[in-house]
DNA sequence: AAGGATCGGGCATACGTATTCTCGATTTAT
DNA sequence: ATAAATCGAGAATACGTATGCCCGATCCTT
């Protein structure tokens, strides 16, 4: 037998029709058990594999889902957010787990993902992973979600389309923080990140940050508000702004970890010490965060638990349910950088 | 137009037949450049996609290549190895570049993975990333490579079926970390890693090693060998392991940068100090490797390159040529971990 | 001016499975 | 014992594209 068995050589070989060897390999249960039980047999010493593609075709479904990284077109090399890609474990044991075969790619913002793998039938749905210039594809988004379209992305849970956004807590998240800061007696505290609308996380989180210093009584001083973007470079960039306007502090709050240990080195080599001048909390709990000297206090996300979320809130959506999913909890892990 | 549209349909609006449609997307030189042009437009307009189930079942060609990560049964939750995660961007990009797209998965060693993928054409050929017990899997690997079969890892370069085999120049990786800790003046190196044959690449990384020691003329020591395999931990435990032994050595060699940076929690808990009473070098130089204090000196793999290999070796085979790829360079990174 | 190339494109069909419809053979109900 | 319900499975077909075969028309060549 040179060529690959089809479902009609079991057939012949089990003295049936082709459709019956379907039915009775997918568990239709209008097949008595005995004749499934044959089929099952020679199937098995066959070796034999249901033909994807032609499956997919007849019944119009992939059983696959497409995982879609959005990147800011420059970094061509770069290295990917490392919190997605701790997200990435999760998420394609539960598409396995769920039956679902994963489809992996880097997109650029401007792309026509959703042609390319929606109306090719390449997946049945969508993850999206990727902060970036949310303003650039909102629109578009928001006409997915209307249609009902079985598109999910990671991100700030209560922007835009609701129903289709899985994410972390970010407003209580960045409160733990600076709560956490004030707690340690410190006053001046400068947060690293943006409150531009276009990256709504980043901004709740700041959000959190200004509530927290509410509520201790605390005035907010905007020369401590420097923009940094996800990168290590903006965390140092960002040290060298607040010393270009003289502003005191005496701690941070990062918007990520990646942001965190770029200001840390800068911190470092302008000679301040952590925590002892500057106590400094981070973002996302990346695994680097354990190994920074000193050790980076973050807010934690569960990337285990984001990945599983993702693909079940994505499967409802294949099913027809309309499941809205709750943001997820963040934790404080207390590390050395924040003192205490 | 709720439904998707079809070939046919695009044949009917641009007046020609459905092959012509097929041919005139897809390049065929014998089509008239007007109608083509037409039919272009046509499609552009009704944002038409080919249906790639369909497409794949007519040709038997997927374009798809699968990538599988290999872990030991345990780790349900763990993290993938970050060396292999950083393989992941120039492999996912290779293969987008080259018209493909990838499936990814992680598998146990004792799967069914070649039925699965290429039996049920799901992909065209795939990619196998992991270290592992070779030995479980090496005789189906010779089975596949004898078949001509669409399989390339990344592992140890001549041993077993080179054809399909993609990686470092581990014994000069391990010859060029060790020349440089004797460089440093240290005499007694220890190797945390394993000479036995089931994990070839740290077996050839211990080859290097003894090279370098004989070429200096130090005579090894069997005490300072210990055993650990790839996690953090096993670094924890060989330190641990080598004090037991009351074995006195001045530096380390680690077979990864993981097991790396667990000798260095053991030796900081021990109150050894790096590199003042040992020095320290691992291999991969992960993303972690230059945030460790101090940071690690390392043998650096390139990512990069070796994701673009094992593509561009995948697709060759994929075409029927049979290259045989060259040992990749690997890099000494010197850090402050290592002295000097 | 006629015969052979060349070009462009239509016809028919294959790829392998899933699904709808139908029907004979049993079984159950009356 | 006969009509009605149930069960198991076959026949036919659809899914949307790619490809082998073949043919009409235009273009050279002599």
């Amino acid at each position: 037998m040179a060529r690959r068995p089809t479902s009609l050589d079991i057939a012949q070989l089990a003295g049936v029709s082709q459709p019956t060897v379907s039915r009775a390999l997918r568990g239709v249960k209008t097949v008595n058990p005995q004749t499934r039980a044959r089929i099952e047999a020679i199937a098995r010493q066959l070796n034999y594999a249901v033909d994807k593609n032609a499956s997919s075709l007849r019944s119009q479904a992939t059983h696959t889902l497409a995982l879609l990284f959005f990147e800011e077109a420059a970094e061509e090399d770069g290295a990917i957010n490392p919190f997605f890609l701790s997200m990435l474990g999760s998420i394609t044991r539960a598409s396995a787990k769920a039956g679902y075969d994963l489809l992996i790619s880097f997109q650029q913002l401007s792309g026509d993902w959703h042609v390319d793998y929606q109306d090719s039938h390449k997946a049945d749905g969508i993850i999206l992973l990727g902060y970036g210039d949310y303003d650039t594809y909102r629109v578009r988004l928001d006409h997915l979600a209307e249609q009902g379209s079985h598109v999910v992305r990671w991100g700030a849970v209560g922007t835009g389309p609701g129903a289709i956004t899985v994410g972390s807590d970010n407003r209580d998240g960045g409160a733990q923080a600076t709560a956490h800061l004030i707690s340690q007696g410190r006053r001046r505290i400068a947060f690293l990140g943006t409150a531009d609308s276009r990256y709504p996380e980043i901004e709740e989180r700041y959000r959190g940050y200004c509530a927290a210093l509410a509520s201790a009584g605390l005035v907010r001083d905007e020369t401590l508000r420097v923009d940094a973007i996800t990168l290590e470079d903006a965390g140092e960039d960002a040290i060298a702004e607040l010393s270009r306007r003289g502003a005191g502090y005496d701690a941070i709050f990062a918007a990520s970890d990646s942001i965190a240990i770029g200001a840390m080195r800068a911190l470092a080599a302008a000679g301040r010490s952590v925590p002892g001048d500057v106590a400094i909390v981070g973002f996302d709990d990346i695994p680097s965060a354990s190994l920074t000297s000193p050790p980076l206090s973050t807010v934690a996300q569960d990337a285990r638990q984001a990945g599983e979320v993702l693909v079940a809130t994505l499967l409802s959506r294949l099913r027809g349910e309309a499941v809205t999913p709750a943001p997820l909890a963040t934790r404080l892990v207390v590390r050395a950088s924040s003192g205490g």
